[in-house]
RNA sequence: GCCGGCGUGGCGCAGUCUGGUAGCGCAAGCGAUUUGUAAUCGCUAGGUCGUCGGUUCGAAUCCGACCGCCGGCUCCA
C-alpha cells in the first residue's frame, strides 16, 4: 500500500492500484510526483513525494493549456476530416496546435472552431493514458505523416526525461479524449470538463514544420486559456492596453512619424513632433557620451566591397545586406550595414600608442539592413536605422575596468529615459567554431561576469549564445507593463583586431593588439525611440514632450495674452503651444488631452486680469490658482531632473 | 522569402459575396457662435477605390501579377 508524503507533512495511505488524484485535494488538476509532473491518474507502485499541482501554478497553467492545445486539435479534426495534425505545446498565456488542413482557413473561422471545443469541454471527455509499443503507435498513426516522423525521430535520448517515449525501442503515450486520439507526453487535466470556458482563440499564422522553411508550411491555430474567467479577462485587457500603446498608432495619432509606401519597407521619415523628441533624446545621449570620455566621429553611408571583403561581413552577413551598386570601372559599393569597420579605419589610420587607449569612438550611424519583408515592424524592425554606436579599442590590461565602468554608464543612462527595471544576460562561447583562445574566452566572460554580478542585478546565462567572435552581455529592460526588450549590447570582439591586423606600441616598446568592445545602448534610435513611446503610451516625460505646455485661449480677445505667455515661457526655453483654433474651451481641453500635452493652461477674463492661472496636467488634475513664473519654474525643474518632481505649483 | 488576412479622401470605416451614379464619422477650409477644463451648429472642398494588366457593353466589386500593410514562421510528441 503506497504512502503517500504530502508537503504539509501529511501522510495519506493509497490503497493499492488506486490513482495519485484519489489522495489529493479537490482543485488539483495534475500530480507532482517525486519532482515528475504525473496526471492524477497515475498509479504509484511505491511510498512518493507527492504534491497537489492546480492551475493557480505555473505547472498547472501549462498542464491546462497543453490539454486546451489538444481540445483544439480535436475540434479542427471533427470540422476537417482528413486534417494531418502535428504539434501543439503550451506556451506563454497560452497554446498553440500546428495542423496541414486540407482547405485553407482564416481568422473567420476560429468561431466555428471555439464553438466545437465549447462542446468538446461540455461533454467532459476523459483524457485517458496508454503506453503502447513503437511499432504499435507507428500502425495507428499511419494516416498522419507528422506523427510517424516524431515517432521516428524518437530514436536515442529521451529530450524530456520523461519515463516514456523516449527511450530506444520503449513504449510510447498517447492520450485518448473521445474518439480523437495524440501522441504526447502528457500530463493532462483529468477530464475536457476541466479546461472550463477560460479560453478564445485569437489566430491563425503560417508555420513552417520544425520551423524549417525548406519543409511544409502548416496551419498554426493559436488560443490563450486561463484557470479563470477574471484571469482570461485581465489578460485580454493587457493585449488591449498594448494596442494602446502600440508606437505604430500613437506615431499616426501624435504626428511623430510614418512609412510612405514610396520610399519603401521598413523606412521611416521622423516628422516635426517625432523629429524634436529624437533630437532631443539623441543630444541628452551625445552629451553623456561626451562627458564619458567618447570621441564623436562621421563615416560615409556607402563604401567600396573591399572594406566588408576585409572586414568579412560579405562572407557570413551578406544576406543581410543591400546588394551592391556597380560603378564605374566595375567597382562594386554597399551600403552600409554597421559602422565597426569605418571606425576601424579611423583606429588605423595613424600609429597608436598605449597613451592612445581606451579610444573610444562613438557615432550615431545610420545602417542598411535588408530585413525580409515579412519581419519589418513599425520601428522596431527597419530597413534603415541609426545606430548610437562606439568601438572603445583597449588593452588587455583595460578591459576590465572600462566594461564596469561602460555598465555603469549604459545603466545609468537608460535609467535617465526612464527604464529602470533591468536584468542583464551573459551570451557565451558558442558549440562550434569561435575565434579566440580557450583562454581568452573564458577571461572576457568571466571580466564580463563579474561586472555583471557587481550590478547587483539579475543574472541570466545564455550559453553557448555568444557571436563566434567574442562573447556579449545585453541589458534586458521591463517597460510600463512588464513587457522586456533587449536594449544595450556590450560585445567582446576577438576577431576585427587580427583581421584589421590592428595594434598599438605598449610602453614596453612592443607591438600589442588591442581589444575591441562594440557597444550600443538604444541599439537603434528607432527602435528605442519606439520602446519610449510604448513604454509612456504616448505621453512622454516633460523633458521629452514636442510640446510642454499648451496655452488654451477662452475668446479671441485672449489669443494676444496667450502669446505673450507662451513668448515668457518660450524665452525661459519651454516648449509652449498657443491653441489659437475658434472652438470651445471643451474641444481644446479634449484636443490637448489626446495630444497628450503635459500642462494645459485656460486663458480667459480671469486669468487675464487676475495673473493667476489654473494648470491642467494630463492625468486631468487641475492645480488652481498658480502665478505664470513659478509655473515656468516649475517646469523648468521638471524639464531639468527629467522626472515629476514633487514640488509644488503653489508659491514657494 | 513563406502562409493567412488586408489595401476605398489626412485618419477610422461602410460598399466587394450578388459588376450598373463612391458613401459615413473624425480631421481640414469657410461661416455663425466668443465660448471656462474631454467633442457648439451649419456649409464647402477633398477619392483615376494600392499599381499594372485581363474578363465584360460596363469593374472599387471578378481573375492575374506586382507593391505595401497586419499577424505568424522550432516556447518543439
Amino acid at each position: 500500500m503506497p504512502r503517500l508524503q504530502l508537503p504539509d507533512a501529511v501522510n495519506v495511505e493509497l490503497p493499492e492500484g488506486e490513482p495519485v488524484g484519489a489522495g489529493l485535494p479537490k482543485g488539483a488538476v495534475a500530480a507532482r510526483v517525486d519532482g515528475i509532473l504525473r496526471d492524477l491518474s497515475y498509479v504509484p507502485t511505491a511510498d512518493a513525494e507527492v504534491e497537489a499541482v492546480t492551475s493557480a501554478s505555473e505547472d498547472g497553467l501549462q498542464v491546462l493549456r497543453h490539454s486546451a492545445a489538444h481540445v483544439l486539435a480535436q475540434a479542427v479534426c471533427d470540422l476537417y476530416p482528413r486534417t494531418a495534425y502535428a504539434v501543439g505545446p503550451a506556451i506563454e498565456d497560452g497554446f498553440y496546435y500546428d495542423f496541414d488542413l486540407p482547405e485553407a482557413i482564416g481568422k473567420s473561422e476560429l468561431a466555428k472552431i471555439d464553438r466545437r471545443m465549447r462542446q468538446i469541454v461540455k461533454a467532459n471527455q476523459p483524457f485517458v493514458r496508454e503506453e503502447v509499443s513503437r511499432q504499435e503507435a507507428l500502425e495507428r498513426f499511419s494516416t498522419q505523416p507528422f506523427k510517424v516522423e516524431i515517432i521516428q525521430g524518437l530514436e536515442g535520448a529521451d529530450p524530456a526525461g520523461g519515463d516514456v517515449g523516449g527511450t530506444e525501442g520503449g513504449p510510447v503515450s498517447l492520450y485518448r479524449n473521445g474518439e480523437w486520439i495524440d501522441l504526447c507526453m502528457g500530463p493532462h487535466l483529468p477530464s475536457t470538463g476541466k479546461l472550463g470556458g477560460a479560453f478564445k482563440l485569437t489566430n491563425v499564422a503560417g508555420a513552417y514544420w520544425r520551423g524549417d522553411d525548406a519543409r511544409p508550411m502548416l496551419t498554426r491555430i493559436y488560443g490563450t486559456a486561463w484557470a479563470s474567467q477574471e484571469d482570461l479577462d485581465a489578460h485580454l485587457h493587457r493585449l488591449e492596453e498594448a494596442e494602446r500603446r502600440d508606437h505604430r498608432r500613437l506615431g499616426a495619432e501624435l504626428d511623430l512619424f510614418s512609412f510612405p509606401d514610396e520610399i519603401g519597407s521598413g523606412l521611416a521619415v521622423f516628422h516635426p513632433k517625432g523629429g524634436l523628441v529624437r533630437r532631443i533624446m539623441e543630444d541628452y545621449s551625445r552629451r553623456r557620451h561626451e562627458e564619458g570620455g567618447y570621441d564623436f566621429v562621421y563615416s560615409p553611408h556607402i563604401t567600396k566591397a573591399a572594406l566588408f571583403e576585409e572586414s568579412g561581413h560579405l562572407d557570413w552577413y551578406a544576406d543581410g545586406m543591400f546588394p551592391p551598386m556597380q560603378l564605374d570601372g566595375g567597382t562594386d559599393y554597399y551600403l552600409k550595414p554597421m559602422n565597426c569597420p569605418f571606425h576601424i579605419l579611423i583606429y588605423r589610420s595613424r600609429t597608436r600608442s598605449y597613451r592612445d587607449l581606451p579610444l573610444r569612438l562613438f557615432e550615431f550611424g545610420t545602417v542598411y539592413r535588408y530585413e525580409l519583408s515579412g519581419v519589418v515592424h513599425g520601428l522596431t524592425r527597419v530597413r534603415g536605422l541609426t545606430m548610437d554606436d562606439a568601438h572603445i579599442f583597449t588593452t588587455k590590461e583595460q578591459v576590465r575596468e572600462e566594461l564596469g565602468s561602460l555598465l555603469v554608464f549604459v545603466l545609468d543612462l537608460l535609467r535617465d529615459y526612464g527604464l529602470d527595471d533591468f536584468y542583464l544576460e551573459l551570451s557565451t562561447k558558442p558549440e562550434e567554431k569561435a575565434v579566440g583562445s580557450d583562454e581568452d574566452w573564458a577571461e572576457a566572460t568571466e571580466v564580463l561576469r563579474q561586472t555583471a554580478v557587481a550590478m547587483d542585478l539579475d543574472l541570466v546565462m545564455d550559453i553557448g549564445g555568444g557571436a563566434f567572435y567574442g562573447p556579449k552581455i545585453s541589458v534586458q529592460a521591463r517597460d510600463a507593463i512588464g513587457r522586456t526588450w533587449q536594449m544595450s549590447t556590450i560585445q567582446l570582439d576577438f576577431q576585427l583586431p587580427q583581421r584589421f591586423d590592428l595594434h598599438y606600441a605598449g610602453d614596453d616598446g612592443e607591438r600589442h593588439r588591442p581589444i575591441m568592445i562594440h557597444r550600443a545602448l538604444f541599439g537603434s534610435v528607432e527602435r528605442f525611440f519606439a520602446i519610449l513611446t510604448e513604454h509612456y503610451a504616448g505621453a512622454f516625460p516633460l523633458w521629452l514632450a514636442p510640446e510642454q505646455l499648451r496655452l488654451a485661449p477662452v475668446a479671441d480677445r485672449h489669443v494676444g495674452h496667450a502669446e505673450e505667455l507662451a513668448a515668457r515661457a518660450g524665452a525661459a526655453g519651454l516648449r509652449p503651444f498657443v491653441d489659437d483654433a475658434k472652438e470651445t474651451v471643451g474641444k481644446k481641453i479634449r484636443a490637448a488631452q489626446l495630444q497628450k500635452a503635459p500642462y494645459t493652461l485656460v486663458i480667459g477674463d480671469r486669468e487675464v486680469e487676475s495673473g493667476r492661472y489654473n494648470v491642467r496636467d494630463r492625468g486631468g488634475t487641475e492645480h488652481p490658482d498658480v502665478a505664470f513664473d513659478r509655473l515656468v519654474e516649475r517646469l523648468l525643474d521638471e524639464d531639468r531632473t527629467r522626472r515629476l518632481t514633487q514640488s509644488s505649483f503653489e508659491d514657494a
